[in-house]
Formats: C-alpha cells, structure tokens, sequence
DNA sequence: GTTGGAGTGTCAACAACACTGACATAATAT
DNA sequence: ATATTATGTCAGTGTTGTTGACACTCCAAC
C-alpha cells in the first residue's frame, strides 16, 4: 500500500476521506450533472431528439467513420437502443452510414452536414457552461476535476476516454 | 510561436480554456457518471426499483421529515414523477409518510428500518467508489472537483447543494 | 465447396421513468 | 367566502433502456 499522502492513515491528511466529504461529492456529482445536461436538453426538447441522440451525434462528430460496434462499446448500451437512434438520425439526414468496404458486415457512421450544423449548437451550449466553470473555478481546480472523474470512472470507460483524448481532431 | 516555459503573463495563463480541453471536459463528465451510477445500479437492478427510488431514499435519508414539496424541488421532476416512486416506497414500507401536525396539508417523509437499511447498501457502494477515485487522487485535486462541478451547477441547484452541505447528519 | 460459428445489424415487444394535462381534496391565507 | 397552496391521482405520451428473434456477411474448418 502506497501512500502518497504522507503521514499515518490517522492523521489529518485522510480528512478529506470522511463520509460527510464522501456525500458532499456524491450530491455534488448529481446537481452538477444536472446542469451539464440541462443546456443540450432544452435544445433538444423543441425537436424530436433527446439525451441519447445528442451522445450519438458527439461521438460520431468526435470519430468519424466509426462503426456501430465501435460506438456501441463507447456509450455502453445495447445495440438495439443505439439503432432507434441512429435509424431516426440517418432518416432525418444527419448521419450517413455507409457499408464497410473491407468488410460489409460493418456499417460506417458520418455526420452529415446538417449534422455537423446540430452538433455544433449543442457543443456550443454545453462548451459554455463548461467554460464559465472552468473560468471561475481556475486551472488548477480544473487539473483536479479532471484527475477525480478519471479516477471515477470504470476501466473500460477510462480506456475509450484516454483514446479519445489521445486522438487528434 | 508560443513558447509555455513558464509566463502566466501570456495566453498561456488560459490554455486550460480550450475547445480542446473543453471536450475531454465534457467526455470525462460522460464517462464519469457511468461510473457513478454503475455500482447502485447494479444493486437495484436485482429489485424492482432504479434509480429514481435511490435518488428518493438519498434525500429521504439525508433531511428526514421533509416535505414533498421540498423533495421535489432537489430533484427537479414533476410531482407524477416522484408520487410514482414514493408509492412503491411507502407500500413496501421503506418510508414513512405522516401528515404535518403545522400544516396538515404537508405529508413529512422519513426512512423506515428497512428503509435506512437499503440507503446504507447502496450508499456504501456509492461511497467506496468515491473513496478510492479521492484517494487516488489527493486532497488538493478533490478541492478542486469540488470547485469546478459547484461552478457548473444552476443556480437554484446550487443553493440546494449548499443548504444541504450546511446541514448538519 | 459446403457448413457452422462468430460478428454485425434490424425489427418487434416490453419496462422504467420522465413529461403534460386535468381534476379532486383538504387546509391555509386573504 | 374565496383564492391559493400542497398533495395525490388518472390518463395519455415520449424517450431510452431492455430481451428475444432473425437475417446477412465473413472466415475457417471440414
């Protein structure tokens, strides 16, 4: 057992470990979530999409040419969710899914323009609150933010984050 | 060009604030709360609740004698929402509702035994992930997890949060 | 070359949980 | 007396998740 605190487990140090700071950070996961939803969700209601097509639509946007397997792994539902999804958006023109040419069991996702034009509003929204808070909050509450959900997250989660992050867009 | 020695009198100062960084924001907000949600909702999943009962027995648990006025102001659905959840709850006696004795209008909710029981589970679940994500990752990085998600809550939100804060268990 | 399994995508039906709208009841406020 | 507030309920709808069943494609073993 490593411990980078320095000092006993006892001590001060491990203050910031108590249930009450625990619950602190649960509640604030749950307000602040809230709000990271709530801009793209307000857009969202004045048409026919909601919550999961705003996730498709950033990650197709985020790795063009992806395949439904591919996206299906990053959000972490079932296949025959993420095809209502998708079948609406290619019906409404927003992504193209063209058939794999290597292999034709695949099916490549694109954004279309139009969808560029969608995702582009909802980033924008979501990018602004982020922004305020990240300007409020300074860079090195930012650094901790990010360390902390990183930490959070499950394995694989964290796998498909670092590849993303890790790929030029 | 920009050359990041070490000027904080430059742009460089600001280069947290970056569409760029901005996105792994938002990806790490995604991926994280799956993270969040994952342990209680594998615990919920075995019974015939989700995660609306926990987000009621959460609060129940966390300011007993509450009204559900009050509870529905902390976690913003409407009344038909939350009387579906708290049906359930009450009819398998997890929680108790008992008429104000001010004003009888109010119903007053607070956790049975049984009640408080299933908090504990699904709060130690919650927690213990808590725990190691904020022990992976420090003091100062969790002070500053804290900074950023208070900033990215609505207003309203943020008073809960902090009226919630201030009280004491 | 045919067959069988793995991978991929689609359709249908169902459950959870949110929403709106309308209405009832009781208690409180004016 | 009347209006407002707090709560509960019924009915209907939408989004998003789930299983189950099935078709098509590819690849490898026979």
């Amino acid at each position: 057992m490593d411990r980078r605190t320095s000092g006993p487990s006892s001590g001060a140090a491990l203050l910031f470990l108590t249930d009450e700071q625990l619950r602190q950070g649960i509640e604030a996961m749950f307000f602040a979530y809230r709000g990271f939803t709530a801009d793209p969700d307000r857009i969202l209601a004045d048409m026919a999409y909601g919550r999961a097509h705003h996730r498709a639509i950033h990650f197709i946007g985020r790795a063009p040419d992806t395949t439904v397997n591919n996206l299906l792994n990053i959000l972490g539902v079932t296949k025959q969710s993420l095809n209502r999804v998708l079948r609406t958006l290619i019906a409404d023109g927003l992504v193209e899914s063209k058939v794999g040419h290597k292999d034709k069991r695949e099916r490549h996702l694109t954004l279309t323009q139009a969808g560029k034009t969608l995702e582009q509003t909802l980033s924008d929204a979501q990018r602004a609150r982020m922004r305020t808070a990240f300007r409020e909050a300074g860079p090195d509450a930012v650094a901790g933010f990010r360390t902390v959900l990183e930490a959070m997250m499950d394995t694989e989660m964290r796998a498909s984050y670092s590849r993303l992050k890790d790929t030029p867009p």
